[in-house]
DNA sequence: ATCCTCCCCTAC
DNA sequence: TAAGGTAGGGGAGGAT
């Protein structure tokens, strides 16, 4: 299987995939767990483990819960709730409703209990925990256990990253709200085109916080009746000795003093019976998905704030009773999921989140606007949302504890102590006020992982391998959101100077953190770029890998991906096709409508598209089918799930019949299918047609093209110093093998700048616009080294698209050429790396930091150490062609990443490139795992001959261009190429080619 | 004045 | 043994 998709699966459906595949392993598993507790065999369990088995057979919720949209009466999910033995059993409807009035609560106020599924602050982070191990013993303990052969942390398990994510409760929680954003887009979208928070200043509203009880133990421990008055708690692990941390504990548990975040030990400490259940990620997926059909099918507007906790606004939703919305709710909720809720109903907000700790458990609370004052007056300022603990101390430390302390000080002294933004927050929340509206759409900012826990590296070459493995699973969940971003945060912790290993096994201890991030110009989500990124961050921290104890990326400034991409599926050989096919259609389309301009270059264009289109029409005459349509565009919208959407493919006329007879057979069937069978019939007729006639033997329909072209090809310079047909018997073996051979010396197309220019405008209108605006914002002016070049937007984009690729900064010998360039050439230079890159201090870095410049920009090169290779020549030069080689690598590498990710087999690669001196080794199997020794070999390739050898590189290049026709990504590697190629040739060569 | 980076804090 | 994540928001301080 596809490892790329299998881990895309894999992101998406972390804990479904295991449990899918088997469903009845989890009950298995939970009874093996059960068993091995010893929970199976209680003595006083009312049900015998036989029994026991049996209820899970049939407590599934498939035979419970029934048709979804079946609303219960009330009598129903009350007689539910009761056989639940939850603490609905006792109360009609209207008691639930009205249980838990305001005026029954001020003696609640001075508990201030957490939500259920909220996360206990890490020990790691307390100051006042104890920290380290005093116990000499255990600590040894831990290192003896580190020694041994463990397969869970990174010393010893390469696939840590990978199988982390699986088990982390912290990551369910944290990755659900994406999780549900991608489920529940259509009512989100729905919301969103409405009328959604329109003038609603004027308004009074109606909001209601719903919040699960004790969730993660809840869906568990439904299939288990027995537990129910029992202390439960959910944890990975039941060793008493161990430090497994509680996630969520039931209320018999809370009354023991049990808490989230406490370790197994001292949880069985304070109660001895606890009885410990593993999680179940799959079960609360599952409940949450219910939890907010039953939400959505009530009211629309639904802001979720997490797996089990939600606001409505119930202001529009037709009945005018809150309470009486928020009983249905909660009780098709225990119906449904046979786990209960609690409500919180007030005017905003604020007053509803804390009135739902009021109703806590199963119950439900109503905050009238006029008892506001009287409810928040003695309320603990930590309970308000958004004080945690510094806050809370800071506060502290100057005498304020309750609300009531809290509206005693300014607005201003607020401010000052706190900033303006958090000081209206605590002026306005410690009065009830709160401005804020349900969101139902919330935008994503950012995303990343992060993994603080079994970090321990060996070598760099751990690290670095863990590092690349969660760039990999950045790029598949910004992949996973369609989304891309632009500014690339890495975060490190590091074990804190003299700190021992943590009580908490594998745990970070006592840590610094650092951060460092880099803004690129244009958006990305590919693996490779975000893995090259990465390793040049985490490079600039200098850090020795030993002393890690956890590496987290991030990524923002996120964009979502153009539409049109979407649409395209560019995941597919189809798409690449057609994406090919309707560029070719507006190159022919803005040709024909654009005004005739006397420009040679305008002609070159002119000439090529002409001829493409007059092919265009030869194809359609020898095919015509009697309809007169070309029966070669085929129109594939009405099968494929974008109805709305009628892609074609290309004129088989279009196609490169060279490449597409190099490619696999299995590609070449796929395509032929595409073609319902036409394509093979075209290729025996090309066959034919080649043995008729000789001199055509070797050209394919796109060789004509070039032919056409050539007839505004402008001979090179007979007297330019360098000879460039001397002296290169061996000019690189193309597909097309017979391509130049026994012909008159090779002729250089003088492809104008102008012409490209719009060739690039053609192939990249949305970047084009894009890098307008950000120029602006990252000023690169490696074009002003391109010598005379116009600096029309279109040179601009391709500038900016090379920033992104281009190495981060210099090698020392770099340097020391750049120093002996011309003041303005070298300012021009240095400034052409961005300053967020280059490192604003040297001195402390014994490798990479080679020297200050007088504006004191250190720089270093981590990425191509081979790029000093070209230092011997001259130093304009130098710069010039590192910055293609650059670029040509990281667009092969991206290539030869999106063909394997694209389902294309290594072969068609390998025959795309294979004027590449590759082994047989490099093609084998292995190419999968050899991306990075493909660059290092491209890099051997491009260093060692490019200098001799720009011709054959050229030859590449036109090469690639013939590929045109197969994909749009080959298009754009040539048109992105091709220029600074030219334009570095031109300028070593003296107007080889003209400008 | 405004933006950016590097933190810190908070919630679940 | 154990799985201490994720994302949003804001402040300080520096660069422009």
């Amino acid at each position: 299987m596809d490892c790329v998709a299998a881990n895309k699966l894999l992101s998406w459906v972390p804990y479904q995939l295991e449990e899918l595949v088997n469903k009845t392993s989890k009950q298995q598993k939970l009874s093996s767990f059960f068993s091995h507790k010893g929970i199976l065999s209680l003595k006083n369990a009312e049900t015998p483990v036989n029994q026991n088995v049996k209820f899970d057979a049939e407590g599934s919720l498939s035979k419970d819960e029934g048709p979804k949209d079946t609303v219960l009466s009330a009598e129903d999910q009350v007689s539910e709730c009761r056989e639940l033995g939850s603490n609905v059993h006792d109360k009609t409807c209207e008691e639930i409703s009205t249980e838990a009035k305001f005026t029954d609560l001020e003696d609640e106020h001075s508990v201030v209990q957490a939500s259920d599924t909220s996360v206990h602050r890490p020990s790691y982070m307390d100051s006042s925990s104890c920290m380290y191990s005093k116990n000499c013993k255990e600590a040894s303990d831990i290192k003896c256990a580190r020694a041994s052969n463990q397969s869970h942390s990174t010393l010893t398990d390469p696939n840590f990253v990978e199988n982390y994510f699986r088990n982390s409760r912290l990551h369910f929680i944290g990755t659900w709200r994406n999780r549900y954003r991608k489920r529940f887009s259509n009512m989100l979208s729905e919301v969103k085109g409405g009328k959604a928070n329109i003038n609603s200043d004027m308004q009074k509203h109606a909001i209601i916080h719903i919040d699960m009880d004790c969730f993660f133990v809840s869906v568990i421990i439904r299939n288990y009746p027995e537990l129910i008055d029992k202390p439960v708690a959910v944890c990975h692990s039941d060793n008493p000795k161990g430090t497994a941390e509680i996630s969520s504990a039931n209320y018999p548990a809370r009354d023991y003093g049990v808490r989230a975040g406490m370790f197994v030990r001292d949880a069985k400490a304070r109660c001895p019976h606890l009885v410990i259940v593993p999680y179940d990620f799959e079960a609360y997926e599952e409940v949450a998905d219910q939890f907010y059909s039953i939400l959505h099918k009530h009211c629309n507007k639904v802001q979720a704030l997490s797996c089990d906790e939600a606001f409505l606004d119930v202001t529009e939703c037709g009945n005018n009773n809150p309470e009486q919305i928020a009983s249905m709710i909660r009780m098709e909720i225990a119906g449904t999921t046979r786990c209960t809720a609690s409500a919180g109903i007030a005017e905003n907000l604020l007053l509803a989140r804390l009135a739902t700790r009021s109703a806590k458990p199963n119950g439900q609370c109503f905050i009238p606007s006029e008892k506001v004052d009287d409810y928040l007056n003695s309320l603990p300022v930590k309970a308000l949302p958004g004080i945690g603990h510094a806050l809370e101390e800071k506060l502290k430390s100057r005498q304020v504890q309750t609300c009531g302390q809290l509206r005693m000080v300014s607005k201003e002294a607020l401010h000052k102590d706190f900033g303006t933004k958090i000081g209206d927050m605590l002026w306005n929340y410690c009065r009830g006020i709160d401005n804020r509206m349900v969101e139902v759409v919330q935008e994503t900012k950012s995303i990343g992982a992060e993994v603080n826990w079994g970090v321990r590296f060996d070598g760099s070459t751990d690290c670095e391998n863990f590092l690349m493995n969660l760039c990999k699973e950045v790029s598949l969940r910004l992949q996973g959101c369609g989304v891309q971003g632009r500014a690339i945060t890495v975060k490190v912790r590091k074990r804190k100077k003299g700190a021992e290993e943590p009580i908490k096994f594998m745990g970070c201890g006592d840590c610094e953190t650092m951060s460092r991030s880099m803004t690129i110009p244009v958006p990305t989500d590919n693996v490779v770029s975000l893995q090259r990124i990465t390793k040049q961050i985490f490079a600039s921290f200098h850090i020795d890998v030993k002393e890690i104890r956890g590496i987290g990326l991030q990524i923002s400034k996120l964009e979502s991906v153009d539409i049109s991409r979407q649409g395209h599926e560019e995941n597919t050989l189809e798409s690449w096709l057609t994406s090919s096919s309707e560029k070719i259609k507006t190159q022919c389309k803005r040709i024909s409508s654009s005004v005739k301009q006397d420009t040679g270059e305008v002609l070159v264009a002119d000439a090529e598209c002409q001829s493409k289109c007059r092919n265009y029409e030869h194809s359609k005459s020898i095919y015509t089918n009697g309809t007169g349509s070309c029966p070669s565009e085929i129109n594939l919208g009405s099968s494929r799930s974008h109805e709305n959407r009628t892609s074609t493919l290309p004129p088989l006329c279009y196609l490169d019949i060279d490449v597409v007879k190099s490619l696999p057979q299995e590609i070449i069937s796929e395509m032929n299918d595409m073609y319902k069978g036409e394509l093979c019939a075209f290729l025996e007729k090309h066959e034919e047609d080649g043995r008729g006639n000789a001199h055509l033997s070797t050209k394919s329909t796109a060789e004509e093209n070039d032919t056409i072209s050539a007839a505004s090809y402008q001979r090179v310079n007979c007297d330019t110093s360098i000879d460039m047909t001397v002296g290169h018997s061996d000019p690189v073996k193309l597909n097309s093998s017979a391509r130049n051979e026994g012909k008159q010396p090779l002729c250089y197309p003088a492809v104008s700048m102008s012409n490209l220019a719009f060739e690039s405008k053609v192939l990249n209108p949305e970047a084009n616009e894009f890098t307008a605006g950000s120029m602006t914002r990252t000023p690169c002016k490696v074009q002003s080294a391109h010598a005379s070049c116009s600096r029309s937007d279109d040179l601009q984009m391709r500038t900016t698209n090379l920033v992104d690729l281009m190495p981060n900064s210099l090698t020392q010998a770099d340097a020391s050429v750049l120093e002996q360039l011309p003041e303005d050439l070298k300012a021009d230079i240095i400034e052409s790396l961005p300053a967020h890159r280059a490192v604003n201090s040297v001195g402390n870095d014994p490798i990479g930091f080679v020297r200050a410049f007088p504006n004191n920009v250190g720089v270093q090169n981590l990425e191509y150490p081979k790029t000093h290779l070209w230092l011997e020549s001259p130093p304009k030069w130098v710069v010039m062609f590192q910055t293609s080689n650059c670029l040509i690598l990281n667009i092969i590498a991206e290539l030869y990443t999106k063909s394997r990710a694209n389902g294309l087999l290594s072969s068609t690669f390998q025959s795309m490139f294979s004027f590449l001196p590759l082994t047989s080794e490099s093609c084998s199997e292995e190419w999968d795992e050899t991306l990075s020794s493909l660059c290092e070999l491209l890099t051997q390739y491009v260093n060692l001959k490019i200098e001799s050898d720009i011709e054959e590189l050229y030859n590449c290049f036109c090469f690639l261009k013939r590929c045109s026709s197969m994909s749009h990504l080959l298009l754009e590697v040539y048109s992105n190429v091709l220029p600074l190629l030219q334009a570095s040739v031109s300028e070593n060569y003296g107007g080889i080619f003209k400008l």
